[in-house]
DNA sequence: TATGAAACGCCATCCCC
DNA sequence: GGGGATGGCGTTTCATA
């Protein structure tokens, strides 16, 4: 993967919606080796897929929180359990285990501080293992973004 | 907004490379309202736009950080410099601005720890009115979509 | 006012150089 | 890496209820 390559993802991974041949001479290439470069860049799995980015206010959801969750327990069985379940709740974005005393950080979006205690209560704090959640508030977003450092 | 455009939503954050007609007869819609919608969802921007996803271990990008930013002072001008600076690093993902004792919290994505003590010493430590930096290392990333509840 | 059908024009894709 | 042809699809317009 060569400069050329890194020019070609960092343009697709800012915005996939303008044309091949737009892409290409911005980059100052020719349309065929460009796209043969987005080819194999798709079959190495380095682009991983496109999307459409939706606005979350748009959507009603307002909230952004991250919650801190500490695990009673942390055998294999459990660890696991707790994994596979939380990231099936849709309002979980992100889902990270930590060094730290923190076991895992969530990221959650909901609609209303009404949601995330119905979250929370219902169904993070039954999740495998849990012993504590500590919930923080996001206030503003001042970052948020898909495009990686290539 | 009803449950049509929910559902075009859901289809177009999941997977953007399909044609709108496959989308469309998949929600049961032929392709020209489906069109429509789609456009209406644009203009009125509920899409904000398209993207690639890339794939951060494919990249070398191994390492995420959250990093819990405080600052010592918090008048207009310094949290309004801090925010137009720690959103222009490309390691820095995310970063929102928060409840609680911790003023901002950033996820930063390197490429190794040292490129991480690199950031954190060179550029965070250094962005206007930060005080103190509590570093977390994910250790596993159990679950990072684009795709919000609709 | 929202949907279905049909025609147009562009662009992704594949050929060869 | 570049140029050219083609087939498919996004886009637009017309027709319908």
């Amino acid at each position: 993967m060569d400069e050329t390559d890194r020019k070609i993802l960092a343009a697709i991974q800012a915005d996939a919606s303008v044309s091949i041949a737009e892409m290409a001479d911005a980059i100052g290439l020719s349309h065929t080796p460009f796209w043969r470069r987005l080819k194999k860049l798709e079959a190495d799995g380095v682009i991983r897929k496109r999307v459409a980015i939706l606005d979350p206010e748009k959507l009603g959801l307002a909230i952004t929180v991250f919650a801190n969750i500490r695990l009673r327990q942390h055998d294999e069985e459990t660890l696991e359990a707790f994994e596979r379940q939380v990231a099936e709740y849709p309002e979980v974005i992100e889902c990270y285990s930590m060094s730290g005393e923190t076991d895992y950080v969530v990221r959650a979006v909901v609609r209303s501080i009404d949601e995330y205690e119905r979250l929370l209560k219902r169904k993070l704090l039954h999740l495998p293992g849990v012993i504590a959640i500590n919930s923080h508030f996001a206030l503003k977003c001042i970052k948020l973004t898909t495009q990686l450092p290539v």
